[in-house]
DNA sequence: GCGGGTAGTGGGGAATTGTGGGTAATTGTG
DNA sequence: CACAATTACCCACAATTCCCCACTACCCGC
């Protein structure tokens, strides 16, 4: 793994669904500023992932590997592989999202990016203050390891 | 594979039944622009298949494989090989669809494109809308690996 | 605090893509 | 064989996208 994605970053889209990625995450992507990142929707929740696209391809193997005919692993490939977009920078360091992702997430003006180590999610603020305000509890598999 | 087919496109069909291709896929079809396409149906939900020719050729192969006698396995090969119809682009991009087609998804003006790897569906908007938000029970499968 | 540089924002306009018919060709039908 | 209906092909207009440039805001060093 290259490097790990952490932060949290308010961004504004502007009215063309264009995005200012923050230039210090942009360079965390790779030196070469021309990489292609691979954006798609988090079926369980409603935001979107952002893959660089080496660790993109690497998810696509494992949701491929998945028995397509069990009842819920088509639904699921279907959303997450249907709404996959590749999308690269416009010459400003911009994204432009298209719209269905950006109506999937329910994406407005005011954005908020998130480092999750190879991905990065990608919320409308007010979702993500819904979110960030839940108790969190904690999950069983949490309580074995030492943080 | 030459490129995997991902993405979700609002398109229309007009009155005459022909439909717009988004100009991006086309362009993975092949570089050549007059490649040739296979629609059927997906007998499990209500909507469309559409392969790259090779890619049909692939699949046909192996359905062709299937022991014909089992039950179900008659009817699933009546359906999804009887339907089966090529399509060849229009000079301006567009697909004319066999009307038989369009009524067995149900496919009205608004339309749905998704890909998903070696094919697309294609979908009814209301129908897909319906899909899209019936809750996505995450199968066993998916708990176990990390996206 | 001033200046230079980088980052973020906004918008204009060219090029591409999508849409809607009109007309010719072809097929099917009486 | 003639006619009607459908299909295929073509052209022109509308809409969208993409690319580029210019401006503003902010940070940093001097």
């Amino acid at each position: 793994m290259a490097q790990a994605f952490t932060g949290v970053h308010n961004i504004n889209m502007d009215a063309k669904g264009r995005l200012a990625f923050p230039a210090r995450q942009r360079e965390r992507l790779g030196p070469d500023s021309s990489s292609t990142l691979v954006a798609t929707v988090n079926v369980s929740s409603p935001c979107l992932f952002i893959y660089p696209q080496s660790a993109w391809e690497q998810v696509l193997e494992k949701v491929q590997a998945l028995p397509t005919m069990r009842p819920g692993v088509q639904n699921f490939q279907r959303l997450f592989v249907g709404y996959a977009t590749e999308m690269e920078f416009d010459g400003n360091g911009r994204l432009l999202l298209p719209s269905s992702l950006r109506e999937y997430a329910g994406l407005d003006k005011k954005l908020v990016l998130v480092g999750q180590i190879n991905k990065f999610e990608l919320w409308d603020e007010t979702r993500w203050q819904d979110v960030r305000q839940q108790p969190v509890e904690i999950p069983e598999e949490l309580q074995s390891i030492a943080l």
